[in-house]
DNA sequence: TTGGGTGCAAATCTTTTGCAGGTGT
DNA sequence: ACACCTGCAAAAGATTTGCACCCAA
């Protein structure tokens, strides 16, 4: 449809998200770039996640926590936000695949993206709470 | 802990949250509440339905189109988003609850709410759309 | 009376977009 | 050359917040 051309900036941003197992957001991946990449503006970031996401290279994750996070993994898996210290990280699942089947069996209308999303305190957090108690 | 007054501007958010089965987003219940409460303020929903999330009496939806829905139900449930039309419906999956307690298991955090969200296009949306090709 | 609640408007924050110039094909 | 792509900055949207006044307890 669209002829894609290839660009330098969609390569690193590409890049960037590949090399993370964390769950950056657009802003992250252009703090990490900047420096490197001094040209590179913010808006080109979002534009060719935005871009990758269309053509199914990667997927976003909106957990609510205000921003749009990223993840290179499009395998179906679930994630968890930490509300303490604001980190994403996976969670792995393997009923994501049959909860999504089992929806869409009866379902009239077209199912295209299952999410499964845990809020709550991260182990280290949890951790650390304990111990301001105990103070 | 913090006294909590009566508002006579969060009974009418709270009760115009209850009359819908839709999930509204602050605006949508601004703006249903606004020609009978000219002097109500947008801040103002949104702080009570902050306060409304934070007492546990409401829950708000996050589910990737850039605004937050509210749902006065409680219950745990999932919910769709028709990415055609952009109205967000209930889910009625009764795995949910297990879903959150075969992680909480193994989780060495704590975890205090799970989300599950589809996205996809509703029944009514995909018989316009095959309606349309038809032409 | 006292401190939470509200209205109003400005500020903040994230994401999108218009446009002129750059670049892959 | 012909679009697509980028950088830059402004704009758009959603949500938050400061402040003076209001009102429930």
């Amino acid at each position: 449809m669209t002829p894609l051309r290839n660009s330098k900036q969609r390569d690193i941003i590409r890049q960037a998200l590949m090399n993370r197992t964390d769950h950056p957001t657009a802003e992250t991946i252009y703090a990490e770039l900047k420096p490197q990449y001094p040209r590179l503006s913010l808006g080109t970031v979002y534009r060719n996640l935005m871009l990758l996401k269309n053509l199914g290279e990667i997927q976003s994750i909106d957990i609510g926590d205000g921003v749009t996070h990223f993840d290179y993994d499009i395998f179906p898996h679930a994630h968890f936000l930490c509300s303490r210290c604001g980190r994403v990280s996976d969670i792995k699942i393997r009923d994501i695949e049959r909860i999504k089947n089992s929806f869409s069996r009866d379902f009239k209308g077209r199912i295209t993206t299952c999410n499964v999303n845990f809020i709550g305190i991260c182990p280290e957090c949890l951790n650390e709470e304990n111990n301001d108690k105990e103070q």
